[in-house]
DNA sequence: ATATTATTGAAAATGATTATCAATAAGGAA
DNA sequence: TTCCTTATTGATAATCATTTTCAATAATAT
């Protein structure tokens, strides 16, 4: 059960702040907040096209794309580039400014796993690290990735 | 004056490294690298290419892309995805396994930043959180990579 | 209910990167 | 040095994710 698709409210969490940007409630826009909602993260383009696919067959890739760019604009999603040449998709989940977003990714065979160990010295760091920036740069730090690169088991055991 | 250009021997310090491999050293190959020495960061593959073509008119940018591949299959070199569909390259400067390479992202103009600032927390937690990821996924670490996004100073008062 | 206009989806266009392949040149052997 | 083997090169074509175009459709305000 999605925490957060039926609170909120009548009619989904989101359609407050739709409305409010001017943008109209359409079903592929409801059917694609749906499909990230209830799926694992890192989903690239293709990945929704085909989930959102199964529940509405007249649903274009076209949309897909625009739809994720507009919900990246608003905040709800976020775009990840792990260097495989596709990007990656994943709901925000509405903690704001501390979300995580941190994966391991193998090099070798493109495995992802997500991680939120360390979070809290991880915070610390990056509220520091944050506040320096802001400061030197005069730069507003909307979010961060960290990211690690190298072999998972698999691959390592493979290539020993 | 590039550090390490002229060190480490005749003929250039990454030389050893091309023999080992088994790889030939080219008139292409080493003025990418000299490129690559001489510049600044984060260098797309056409920037590059540019640079290369003032030197030696023949390159063909399908050699940048293959050399760079190979470069950072020999982990001479890191490749970026800032998210804007061109991946960066930039020397890996030797430190090993404990290089710095982290950028403030504006995802408005596209303007990249360096930092460095907050070194020693930052290897610190990075060491901490590598040991626990090997020793829970078994994965192997490599390197990794620190990203913000946000808005950067003339955005920020472009947009207020 | 109707008018307005944002949204959709098919098809074509774009832009970065990769594959193909004949010609060339690096480096070892004679 | 000269010759041989084969890695490397570069022009061209192909690929693949993402964008643009544009006429048709559907969501909202009136």
């Amino acid at each position: 059960m999605p925490r957060g698709w039926y609170g909120g409210g009548p009619g989904g969490w989101w359609q407050r702040q739709f409305r409010g940007g001017g943008y109209r409630i359409t079903m592929p826009r409801q059917i694609i907040l749906q499909v990230l909602d209830e799926s694992k993260r890192h989903l690239s383009a293709e990945d929704i096209y085909l989930k959102v696919y199964q529940i509405y067959p007249t649903i274009g890739l076209t949309t897909v794309y625009r739809t994720l760019e507009l919900l990246v604009r608003m905040g709800l999603v976020f775009k990840f580039d792990f260097g495989d040449g596709r990007a990656r998709y994943e709901l925000t989940r509405g903690d704001g400014n501390l979300s995580h977003h941190h994966h391991l990714i193998c090099t070798n065979c493109g495995r992802i796993i997500d991680y939120d160990d360390f979070i809290e010295e991880e915070l610390e760091l990056i509220k520091k690290t944050r506040q320096e920036l802001e400061k030197k740069y005069g730069f507003e730090i909307r979010n961060h990735t960290l990211q690690f690169y190298g072999l998972c088991k698999k691959c390592k055991a493979i290539k020993e």
